[in-house]
Formats: structure tokens, sequence, C-alpha cells
DNA sequence: GCGTAATTGACAGTATACTGTCAATCAATA
DNA sequence: TATTGATTGACAGTATACTGTCAATTACGC
């Protein structure tokens, strides 16, 4: 007869939502990177160009709210972006602070060619659920995600965008 | 009329998983940290105890796989948690190259007093939802990052946790 | 038992993701 | 207008998370 086992199992662990959205981060971000891997672009920065150039203009800060990523974290981003010749950042006339965010047109050409190769990777995270499954988990954490929204440090505030409108650079 | 839209609007992000995917992760680590801030452990350092009080004299290679955390990374995190007095790495005499880990009595000890925080870290991750929504996304998810584990760089292994019995250091 | 494979831990490098701080600048108001 | 407070971008510091490399060591085929 075995002593007694732990209090504490793995079970304390696997079936955690906390250890599963890790898990599932991890699996998403390497299929994604796989994916397109010719275009040499992580799932964040593809983020960043599609709102800058739904966004012509925009600013780090209200990027930052746009794609809810952290601001500090964001300039490192976009300076990457920028040497890769995907961005422009062009000063504010208006405001001194500000640097206004433009897509070149490599970078618009990028946006159009990388977009079947994200769809791709896209499908592939959810490819092994059944049809019904897949809606039903996107539906499921569609509503959580937005239920907590003002938990994470930077909320998702997509409204954020419009303010750059009408202060022109 | 207003011009014709962009090509590709912001639903090319906020719909897809790769995004809800990682914006559930940055919820689920800010709830983590901020239960348990008291103990000032984050949600890997706390798998990696788990892992390691469930499989004394574990040596780190197998505990990445245990845990599906990336070899490379684990190596500060074991770091962080010995000299924080949470973690001891003994030498193996078998295998020279092994160091083979054990909780201290601290450790063992934080693990009994964390598992409260971190239950209802847990439990608040998925607060927002009806009782059936969570257990229908629990069911869902812990399939998905089954069915896709041997996507990531790092597939969990749980079972290799048992081939360092006998071995003992 | 010897040369080669594989394993192990460590390290360098890149990229998120967070906290906190700072100076420059702008806005609001007393 | 002068002071105060907020905003903005930049930076330092910590912690994941990955790729790739390396030397020491072990295991294995012959």
């Amino acid at each position: 007869m075995p002593s007694k086992p732990p209090e504490i199992t793995m079970d304390a662990v696997y079936t955690k939502p906390g250890y599963l959205f890790r898990r599932m981060q991890q699996i998403a971000v390497s299929i994604f990177i796989e994916e397109c891997r010719e275009f040499d672009l992580t799932p964040v920065q593809y983020a960043a160009l599609v709102a800058i150039q739904n966004h012509p203009g925009i600013d780090a800060t209200r990027l930052s709210a746009v794609i809810a990523f952290d601001r500090s974290t964001l300039g490192s981003v976009i300076e990457r972006l920028e040497s890769k010749g995907h961005v422009e950042r062009k000063p504010s006339v208006e405001d001194k602070r500000v640097k206004l965010l433009y897509l070149t047109k490599a970078g618009a050409a990028l946006l159009r060619n990388i977009m079947p190769f994200v769809d791709r990777a896209q499908a592939r995270m959810l490819a092994p659920l059944k049809s019904t499954d897949r809606k039903m988990l996107m539906a499921l954490l569609s509503q959580l995600v937005d239920l907590n929204n003002e938990v994470s440090r930077v909320p998702l505030r997509a409204e954020d965008a419009l303010e750059h409108l009408g202060k022109g650079g």
C-alpha cells in the first residue's frame, strides 16, 4: 500500500483556466509565427499594422488602447516596425510630445499580402475542433474577454482611435 | 456617402482566436498576480512549485516537459525560486550534468498557503460566465490544448516526470 | 572500449508584457 | 498669467517565451 498521496496534485495546474490560457497562447503564437515565417512579423506587430492602417495618424498612446497593448512595450514594437520600413513616425505640429503613425507603402503592401497567411494561422488554431465547437468556443471566449476587459492593465478602448481625427499633424 | 471603407478592418484582429487568446492570457496573469500579491509568485513559478512538490528530485529538463515550459526560460525561473528560498538544487551523484530539484520546507509551506488564493484567482477568471458556460468553455479549451499539444515548442509530457524515479540522487 | 549521438544546463539574443519613473509638454484654472 | 495637474514618449527594471549555440557529460553502436 503506497503512502498517502500528496495533497496537491498536478491537477492543481492542468485543469485550471490560467494554465490552459497560457498553453493556448503559446500554441497560437507558435502557429502564427510558423505560418507567417516569410513575412517576419509577430502577432502583436500584425495587430499594430492593422490598427495603423485603420487609423492613419494615430499616436502611440491611442494605439495601445486600440490593440489593448501595454504602452511601455509598444514603443519597441513600433521601433521594430519602423526599422523594417513598415511604419513612419512623424512629429505632430500641434502637440510637440506626440509622434503620429502612418503605414509606408511597403507596410500597406505587406499587410495585404500577409492576410491569407494570417487567416490560415487563425484557422489552424481551432482546426482540431468541430465546426459547432469552434463557434461555441469563440462565442464564449469573446464574451469572457469583453466582460473581463477592465481587469487587465490595458483595457481595450476601440473608440479611442477616433479622437485623433481633426487633430491632423 | 463616405468613401469606400478600408479593405482590412479591426475585425481582422478583434474577432480572431489569436487576439482573444492573447487578451485572455493577459487578463489571467493580471488576476493571478493581483490575488497572490502577498506571496510574490508568478503563475509559472506556481506551476513549477506544484510540479516539484509532486516529483521531488526531478531535473530541469523533465520539469520543463511536465509544465510545458521552455527549457531555456526555466533556468531563470528556478533561479528566482531558489533565491527566494522555495527550492533547492542538488547535484546528482549519478549524472554530473544534472541538478535535482526539491522544495524547501518554506517552499512547501508557501504552496499550502497560496492554494486558496490561487483557487480564488482561477475562479475570478471565469466569474463573468454562467456556470454552464464556464464548464463548456473549460471543456472545449482542454480539448483544444490537448489536440494542439504537439504544435508548441514544448509539448506537455506529463509522463516524463516518472523517469527520474529509481535514479535517485 | 571507442568514436559518435544525444542529453543537460548554461548562455546570448530577440520579443512580448508588466511596474514604475522621468522630463517635456500641454491643458485647466485660480 | 502663473501654478498645478495630466498627458506623452522614453527609459530602467523584472519576468516570461522563444531560437540558437556551446561545453560537459552520458549513452549507444560498432
